[in-house]
DNA sequence: GTCTATATGGCGATAGAC
DNA sequence: GTCTATCGCCATATAGAC
C-alpha cells in the first residue's frame, strides 16, 4: 500500500518542511526589500517583517544578510537564463524565435519585476557578485544565440546587424518595463502598469524589431506613402 | 578703465570662489560614489575622500547627505532633459530627428555614465525623489515629442506605432550602455567600453529603429533574399 | 573654512532562555 | 525553532579649536 511505503520516522533532510518554507519566504521577502531599497538600504529587519518572522529567526535560516543576497541573486539568474533558453525552442523561423524570445522577456518583467530590479541594481553597481556567473553561464548561452543569428545573416534571412547589440536592445527594452516601471507609470499617468500595457509594449517591440531586421516586409506597410 | 570698474572689496556672494569650486567637486564625487554603491551604500566619508576634503568639511558645504543627493539628482535631470530638447532641433525629416536624438542619448551614456546610473538607481527604487520633477518637467516635454510623432504617423511619414513605447525603447536601449555597462563589458570581454563600442551601438540602434519605423527602405536591403 | 574629537542612532549579528 | 535582550560597529551629524 502507498501508506506503508513511507515509514513514520521523519526522513533525513537538511531542514524541516516548515524550515524550507521559511527559507523560501525569506528569499521572497528579500527580493521585495532589496528591489525597493537596494542591498545597503534594505535591512534584515525589513526582510523579517515582510516574511513575518523575527530578525534573529531570519539569521537562523541564513548565516548573514550577504548570504541571503547571494542566494537570491543565483535564483534570479537561474530564472533569467531559463528565459534565454526560449531562443532554442519556438519554431524554426527567425521571426517566430525572436517574437517568442521577446514575449518571454516581457513576461518575466511582468511576473517578477522585483527580481529584475534586484538584478539591475547589482549590475549598475558593477556586477561584482555576478561576474563569475556571467562568464560561466550567461556568456556561453549568449554566444550560442549570437552564432544562430550570424547564421541567419549568412543565409540572408535577416539584415546584417551586430547580434550582440540586438540582444542588448531586447534585454534593456523589455527589462525597462520592470526596472523603470515607476517612471513609465508616471509618464503614462497610471497607478500601476496593467496587463494591457505589457501587451502593448510586447506588440510594439516585436513589430519594431522584426521589421527593423528586414523581416515583416509584407505587413509593415505605412498608412500612406 | 576695466580695472577700475571692479572695486577691491569682495563682491557679496553666497559662497566664495573656492567654496563654489568645492561644492562642484563634492557633487562630482557624490555622482561617482552613489553610482557605484547606491544612495545607502555610499557614505559621506567616501564622497569626502573622492573630493579630497575632510568629512565634516563636506557637511559644511551641504547640510546633509540627503541634500547632496537631491542637488545631484536635479543637476542630472537638467542634463537629461537638455538632451531631450534635441528632438526639437536637427532637421525636419523624422529620420534626421530620430537619429540625432539617439546620438544625443548615446553621447550622454558615454560621457556621463555615472549620472545615468544614479538616475537609474533612483527610478528602480520608485523615483520618490523625482516624482515632482517627472510630472512637472519630463512629462510635458515628452508629450510635445509624442505629439510630433503622432503628426508623422498621420502624415504617413512613419509607420503607425505607439510613440510612448518608442521613446521608452530609445531611452532604455541607449541608457543600458551606461547603466549595464558592467554586464555588456563582461559579455563582450572588454576591460572598458571604448568609443568604437558606443559608435557600434549608435549605428545599430539608428539603423534598426529607422528601418523598424518604415523609414530607410532604400538602404536597408538584405545581403541576400 | 578646515580640522579633530565626539555625540547619537541604527544595523548586523550573537547570547541564551524557552 | 523561536524569541528577548544586547553587544559592537559604523555612519551621519555636530561641537568647538584653529
Amino acid at each position: 500500500m502507498l501508506l506503508n511505503t513511507r515509514p513514520n520516522k521523519t526522513q533525513p533532510r537538511r531542514h524541516s518542511i516548515t524550515g524550507e518554507g521559511n527559507r523560501q519566504r525569506i528569499l521572497s521577502a528579500a527580493e521585495e526589500v532589496f528591489a525597493a531599497y537596494g542591498y545597503n538600504g534594505g535591512t534584515v529587519g525589513m526582510i523579517a517583517e515582510q516574511a513575518r518572522l523575527s530578525k534573529p529567526n531570519v539569521l537562523y535560516y541564513f548565516p548573514s544578510k550577504a548570504e541571503i543576497y547571494d542566494r537570491l541573486l543565483v535564483s534570479i539568474l537561474d530564472d533569467w537564463i531559463g528565459k534565454m533558453a526560449l531562443f532554442e525552442q519556438a519554431g524554426d523561423e527567425p521571426a517566430d524565435k525572436i517574437a517568442a524570445y521577446i514575449r518571454g522577456k516581457i513576461a518575466f518583467s511582468r511576473i517578477r519585476p522585483n527580481a529584475s530590479r534586484v538584478f539591475a541594481n547589482e549590475i549598475i553597481g558593477g556586477a561584482r557578485n555576478l561576474e563569475k556567473a556571467i562568464h560561466a553561464r550567461l556568456r556561453p548561452q549568449l554566444k550560442k544565440d549570437v552564432e544562430l543569428v550570424y547564421c541567419w545573416i549568412r543565409d540572408g534571412k535577416i539584415d546584417s546587424i551586430d547580434p550582440y547589440h540586438l540582444f542588448f536592445l531586447i534585454w534593456s527594452s523589455t527589462q525597462s518595463y520592470a526596472d523603470f516601471s515607476a517612471q513609465i507609470r508616471m509618464l503614462l499617468q497610471k497607478e500601476q502598469l496593467e496587463t494591457e500595457d505589457f501587451k502593448a509594449a510586447e506588440t510594439f517591440l516585436i513589430n519594431l524589431v522584426l521589421k527593423g531586421l528586414g523581416l515583416y516586409a509584407e505587413s509593415g506597410a505605412r498608412t500612406r506613402g
